[in-house]
DNA sequence: ATAAAAAGTCCGATATTTCGGACAATTAAT
DNA sequence: ATTAATTGTCCGAAATATCGGACTTTTTAT
């Protein structure tokens, strides 16, 4: 589970008033008290989220928000308003804020929002490493001539075969329904030795 | 994008009211009055998110949390609680809902809820979809004798030399680093016809 | 309509692979 | 310590695959 929580607020006391808080729920903040300082944390893999204050000089949380976006969209970004602003609030979600806070925090309700946003960006993490992971084996274009390919999978189909049955050639033969001279043959041609399959510690003397 | 909303709701005002609210924004509303109503649409792959009232005759927002729960811990249940009614709103999200929303309900706020739960939703099931391929891709244990398994893969190989060189017989064996004849032997014993890897339709007449 | 190129097929000499038998070297079991 | 089984290597005949040439048919381009 992601704990990380980039947290950007300029009131010192409020800060560490909530980066209190995530510690005690085992989170992991990162405390930062502007925009500039926290730049270099918000990053496209990032693994957590953020929360920002918005009012803020020379930065505001509109800035975070538009920066973060940027750099990664599907970074979860939480809010923290004023009391009851409403109008800026929905801004925020039109904009892409993930969700927003009510100052002053309620601790019970920051935690709800950060879990579900931490576990959201768990998911999408997840999902990129999978789709990465699949897109990498569909993308192997088989290359080379024909032999090679061949030899390639044999070489594979036999090392297999020798793992399965823990470098027993006879064996081996057997589940490749060839005779044990021809997979032996094989062997040498690819240079393949059956003892490399073989258990190194079968039983500790 | 997902957008069924299974909606458990026995007051029927307030879940007609609902109904054409999720219309407005282009979702799609399942609409039953209780819990056995509903129960037989909640499935382990439901393509979407549960929004149910808590308090109910005979079985109330827990019971179907429970349900949903076991037929889907990933399933996302929004629960309708009465106004500031924090502690049943607590106990459902520590036992598993994925938020909560009071009673009488705010339609922005709904919303908001709504689409981060069907986002939530939508990457729970990409997710296991892509699961199951690397699942199904990596459990194909090679199995069948030498001949087959070699067989197997040279068919492949050629057939994806075809496909890049649109079925042409004499590009596809340069690439493969063989003689077209022996390229046709190899089709020949594999009972590959070239003619099958050829657009149908190179330009329209 | 004609020419050029590619698709398919067949043949046969040459090259490679298969596979059983035989044997020495190791390893495991009694 | 002796036996039995397995490993690993070599040999050679039979089976199979390779590959170039020749030829017919079909496509494609002009």
């Amino acid at each position: 589970m992601l704990k990380k929580v980039l947290i950007i607020e300029d009131d010192t006391a409020l800060r560490n008033s909530i980066v209190q808080s995530l510690e005690l729920e085992d989170l992991e903040p990162i405390s930062t008290s502007s925009f500039t300082q926290a730049r270099r944390s918000i990053r496209s893999n990032f693994r957590g989220v953020i929360l920002s204050d918005i009012k803020m000089p020379v930065h505001d949380g509109f800035d975070v928000l538009r920066f973060a976006q940027a750099r990664d969209p599907d970074l979860p970004i939480i809010l923290l308003t004023g009391y009851s602003d409403v109008a800026t609030a929905t801004k925020a979600l039109k904009d892409g804020a993930y969700d927003y806070l009510e100052k002053p925090y309620d601790h019970e309700r920051l935690m709800d929002i950060l879990s579900r946003a931490l576990e959201h960006r768990e998911l999408v993490l997840q999902n990129r490493a999978y789709r990465d992971e699949l897109d990498a084996q569909k993308s192997k274009t088989a290359t080379g001539t024909l032999a090679e390919q061949m030899e390639m999978h044999e070489r594979k189909v036999i090392e297999q075969a020798l793992a399965v049955e823990n470098g027993k050639v006879v064996e081996a033969a057997k589940r490749l329904g060839i005779p044990r001279n021809t997979l032996y043959d094989h062997m040498t041609r690819l240079r393949i030795v059956a003892k490399a399959f073989r258990d190194k510690a079968p039983t500790a003397k």
